[in-house]
RNA sequence: GCCAAUGUAGCUCAGGUGGCAGAGCAGCUCACUCGUAAUGAGCAGGUCUACGGUUCGAAUCCGUACAUUGGCUCCA
């Protein structure tokens, strides 16, 4: 009899050793054919699997995270027993889970995106087939003996610790050495796609074999599947490099690789954003500085970054002197704090700068505007005692929310705490993430903990943002150097009359300008909130009689600040309206003999609703309203 | 930096196997003067990324460089 104790702690007796599946059935039928493996003492196991003794169980279904992990891992040998299918002298080594579906990386020649559609028919068969996937436990020998001729399988093996179980899972005629747990049976696998195809290094070691890494994505039901094709679909409409041309709003030229060049319309999306983080920060208590591009070597040798970061530095060597590009603010900002003494009175002192940094990234890095090698940083240095962590911490935290949630922006936050190679002494180290912790814990939102994720010179929280496609994207950092005031001898004069080094607080909020401004592109999809709008009102004269009334009408919309233009080219207006649509102008004017009689405008939105008959006055300040408050929201009249 | 693919007009893209470079949109000109998502006709626009090579002949084949894209790696 094996007494099985349930989650509900009901317990169920069974004359037999049952599988993980007879538990199930046992449950319902409706409910086992939605199982994918139980998991016993926090461990995860195949259904398959015989239950021996009296324990306590727990199902992992089609809903759960944990489950759709286990069907793309299965589906990840599915994949490979097609490919080898297909092609036989193939060599399997490792296929994993990601975040975004599973891939498995073969050594085997080249293969085309074309090639996938013939994979994916095979992986149909073998998934039609509903082929079982069983265990088999092997001893070392056996292992080695069945992997013989796959030098990649061998080297897992003989890595395996002696104490750990070697475990084969076969499902149809495909072997492969795997931990599992896996899905029952193939047919589980019920909406799939390959993706694309890409090289990859064993052990990501380029020195090592150049493999071929195979994507995939697979669901519990087609639906999902469907709905994910569909978001990558959006994402590739949303792409802000294609939006950026079209739009008019920045180039990139093979004369500066990785670093963007703003038209004028990128201009004043540029500007908005600025001038509201200026807004914010003056608020917020912060001052702003600004500091050079170009500093002495001695600089950076002093600041460290000479000897950790240098690779990435662009250099240059003037009467001389060796001079470098600043990839980052802060030495700058050392510079600054130590132009005056200070009473602890004075702290804390928030130090805001927009600087221009230049980092030499590898160039199969680059990536339009989220992965550049001259971009702006909205830095700020926060100087201050260190019972003034938790506050500080916790402005910057409201700050950010604040900025984020203009732009409709979810986040989520992550504590980073001491990495292995570090600087500083335990108590430092102890007073930091404490502080981050106490301002964490008042803010009170949820975080995540990345044990030893630190940079070497002090904790740090990310936060990472959300967009309107659900993809997140960490963009702001908080993070205590404990490092910098040291090596530049910062202090400040203490009630005590002593010397005290200031804590630094290093913080970002859009992080990269470039990155975020390309994020907020694919965010809105292009159609800017009217406050960013680089144009926020047209003028479409109906013909050209009317085009020196809508220019006057313009020029006091300029007095107004209200970003418009005038299309005066001689089209139909159905044509104008269609242009302005394109690239989203939010308020499109049309300016007819009624409008010139009664002086009145006849605004359509990008909903396609228009309003005839508005006054300029009505117009005017409704409009600088929702500008002036920078109103997300697009019903603007 | 590594692997792979790509690079043709301002933009989006056609141009099997080598034989005088094409379209749509945008632009310009003319006609039309239009009431809420594309009026028509015409014109102009390219050393086919760059530099080498093969060939009687190269956008096309080969090599190198540069750039872009997808990954890898990197992002103290």
């Amino acid at each position: 009899m094996i007494n099985i104790t349930f989650p509900d702690n009901s317990i169920k007796g069974f004359e037999n050793i049952p599988t993980g599946m007879d538990v199930a059935i046992s449950i319902s039928e409706g409910f086992a054919r939605n199982c994918v493996a139980m998991k016993i003492n926090g461990q995860l196991f195949d259904l398959n699997q015989d239950i021996k003794k009296d324990t306590a169980i727990s199902f992992i279904t089609a809903n759960d995270e944990e489950g759709l992990d286990i069907l793309r891992h299965s589906s990840a040998h599915v994949m490979a027993e097609a490919v080898l299918n297909i092609y036989p002298d193939a060599k399997l080594t490792i296929g994993p889970v990601v975040e975004d579906g599973f891939y498995y990386d073969i050594d085997m020649d080249p293969i085309s995106t074309d090639d996938l559609g013939a994979i994916e028919a095979e992986m149909k068969k073998i998934i039609n087939a509903k082929n079982r996937f069983e265990r088999k436990v092997v001893s070392k020998e056996q292992a080695l003996e069945i992997f013989k001729d796959n030098p990649f399988k061998l080297e897992l093996i003989n890595e395996l610790d002696e104490t750990e179980e070697i475990s084969l899972y076969r499902n149809g005629n495909f072997i492969d050495l795997c931990r599992g747990p896996h899905i029952p049976h193939t047919g589980m696998i019920k909406g799939f796609k390959l993706l694309k195809i890409s090289g990859a290094y064993w052990r990501a070691d380029q020195k090592r074999e150049q493999l071929q890494r195979l994507y995939g994505i697979s669901f519990f039901d087609k639906k999902k599947l469907n709905k994910y094709l569909h978001l990558i679909e959006e994402a590739k409409k949303r792409d802000h490099r294609k939006l950026g041309t079209r739009l008019d709003l920045y180039s990139f030229h093979d004369e500066a690789a990785g670093m963007p060049f703003f038209h004028a319309r990128g201009m004043e999306i540029w500007n908005a954003l600025l001038e509201y983080w200026r807004d914010e920060h003056r608020k917020a208590g912060y001052v702003e500085t600004k500091t050079p591009v170009m500093l002495n070597r001695k600089l950076w040798e002093q600041s460290g970054h000479w000897e950790n970061y240098r690779e990435n530095m662009y250099t240059s060597m003037i009467d001389d002197e060796e001079y470098a590009i600043k990839p980052m603010n802060c030495p700058g900002g050392m510079l600054l704090y130590k132009t005056k003494a200070y009473s602890y009175r004075d702290l804390p002192v928030r130090a805001g700068e927009v600087g221009l940094v230049h980092r030499h990234e590898l160039s199969g890095a680059l990536s339009g505007l989220f992965r550049v090698r001259a971009f702006h940083q909205d830095d700020a240095h926060i100087f201050m005692t260190s019972d003034q962590i938790e506050d500080e911490v916790l402005g910057v935290l409201n700050l950010s929310q604040r900025i984020y949630s203009r732009f409709g922006l979810d986040f989520h936050l992550e504590l980073s705490t001491r990495p292995k190679k570090s600087i500083g002494s335990d108590e430092q180290w102890e007073e930091a993430t404490n502080g981050l912790k106490a301002a964490l814990d008042k803010y009170g939102r949820k975080y995540f903990i990345n044990e030893g994720d630190g940079a070497f010179y002090g904790p740090k929280i990310d936060i990472h943002i959300k967009d309107a496609l659900g993809r997140t994207w960490q963009c702001g950092t908080v993070q205590l150097d404990m490092a910098l005031p040291e090596r530049f001898d910062l202090s400040y004069k203490g009630q005590d009359n002593e010397k005290h080094r200031p804590i630094m607080i290093h913080r970002v909020i859009y992080g990269s300008l470039e990155r975020f401004f390309g994020i907020l592109v694919e965010h809105f999809a292009g159609r800017f909130p009217l406050w960013m709008a680089p144009v926020q009102a047209i003028l479409l004269p109906i013909n050209q009689d009317l085009a020196g009334y809508a220019e006057k009408i313009k020029a006091e919309l300029d007095t107004h600040r209200i970003r418009c233009e005038v299309d005066k080219r001689s089209e139909t207006l159905k044509k104008k309206i269609r242009d302005a649509q394109l690239v989203y102008v939010p308020l499109i004017i049309t300016i007819g003999d009624k409008e010139k009689e009664t002086r009145t405008l006849s605004v359509r939105t990008l909903d396609g609703k228009v309003r005839m008959g508005l006054s300029m006055d009505e117009f005017v300040t409704s409009v600088s309203n929702h500008v002036k408050e920078r109103i997300l929201d697009d019903t603007i009249l």
